[in-house]
DNA sequence: CGCCTACTTGACTTACTTCAAAAACAGTGG
DNA sequence: CCACTGTTTTTGAAGTAAGTCAAGTAGGCG
């Protein structure tokens, strides 16, 4: 298992610059891992965070939970990830952190990225910049959800999923981890579980890509890009070499 | 017409304790103001922005352009907000921004702002707090637009956006400005505008609420609040009194 | 006054939801 | 190893909410 901060670090430095000094700053942070298994919650809503969570290992997801009892998921985390960055200026989180799969969490006290915030003030950069991609995304996923007709929405998912794993090399051939269920693809993508296995019946048979057993695969590329109307831009990595299939 | 800096001093103080030297670094700033009329574009889609946008007044929104040509609304900014704090650490806007009804908007060199963060970290991180709200926002617009029905979307955005003009000293009485059409509701929340206006009227006739001439009208605070849902933790301010209709 | 845009309303159509039941699969214990 | 239980996926049929289409009204402006 990779250290928690190279995994941080790989991450921070698909954007930004860091100096010798700001990496010696995030290996000197106290990072307390922890296991989670699928479904399982690690920040409710409502909590008063003093730590932030960094994804060492697996998918993590965030969700709103509303009035009626029904959940929404707002995005999904990968490795390297830092899903509630959010919570740092935040009095009372509005919204929860669960494993999707089987996930290891490392959390951060937030008294002492604050100190290398003042004293990196790159490193805090890149930890903003990081948010503000975020919130790139979840405006992407307004979109996606309020604009796009049903094949395009999950099509798009599945491309941002997929493009954000290959960033952080976790692809391996055309395929990477999926662990999600159609019930949560539902509660993501806003739409009733039939449709959602009808919907995905019909990317399966455009033979751009399948989802089996927990994995995304990947088989035609551009095809996929072409039906979810999926443009990378809005991801704002630096090296942006589109996968290759 | 109030100053630039007074309006965004006004806003960063609603959620951060600020000391007179950030004031002081705040008033030092260039504000380039200019004025634009309905629905005039004054970032674009692709833009390399090196300059903050700060709305002095009116109203302002936010808005991909997809493949299709189709619009979609992310969200809307009052007087004291940063629009595009998101441009900051970002090479490439991902969206545009425009007038709603006529607005005046100040802008403000990056340069500029990189070095008041530099000397005054408090300052950086309440212009950083602003744009965790921002997301904040983001995500509860996602829940709205895909697990909400019709009704409770739109008293929701409603909530919302009167809940934000209050805290921004724009309401008076049970009213504030709200210059936006219902095709562009419709394209806010998601539905056709036949739906916008059917569900509007409905919202009409519960009585809580009214859309006229450019105004909202609040008539049953609580009745609207429970009719969308809405709870507004996730804006977290700091001075929370709801209207007291 | 006439033109354009924004709003309103009605009738028709359809895409998606809901409901229901079967099939596949995973985990547990005999 | 295989029956037993619960969960997830798959498929079908029926109902409905919301979209589309179209026409009519009202309001703003030269």
């Amino acid at each position: 298992m990779e250290k928690a901060y190279d995994v941080l670090i790989r991450n921070l430095c698909e954007h930004t610059a860091l100096a010798e000094e700001d990496l010696a700053e995030i290996r000197a942070l106290t990072f307390e891992q922890r296991e989670f298994g699928p479904n399982e919650d690690f920040i409710r809503q409502g909590d008063e965070p003093e730590h932030s969570a960094l994804v060492v290992s697996g998918m993590v997801a965030r969700y709103h939970l509303l009035g009626s009892g029904q959940r929404q998921y707002l995005a999904f985390h990968l490795t390297g990830d830092l899903p509630d960055a959010q919570g740092l200026f935040i009095d009372q989180m509005d919204h929860g952190l669960s494993a999707l799969g089987p996930a290891t969490v490392a959390f951060i006290p937030h008294r002492e990225l604050f100190r290398a915030f003042r004293r990196r003030p790159t490193f805090a950069h890149s930890v903003w910049r990081e948010t503000l991609r975020d919130a790139a995304i979840f405006r992407e996923a307004i979109t996606n959800n309020s604009a796009r007709p049903m094949r395009a929405r999950m099509a798009h998912l599945f491309c941002e999923l997929f493009y954000r794993a290959r960033a952080a090399q976790l692809v391996r051939g055309n395929r990477c981890s999926m662990p999600i269920s159609l019930a949560q693809l539902g509660e993501t993508l806003g739409m009733a579980i039939a449709t959602v296995n009808r919907t995905l019946a019909e990317l399966r048979r455009s033979g751009a890509m399948d989802l089996r057993e927990g994995e995304l695969i990947v088989l035609k590329w551009r095809e996929l890009q072409r039906l979810g109307d999926f443009s990378p831009v809005y991801l704002h990595q630096k090296r942006q070499s589109p996968p290759q299939v």
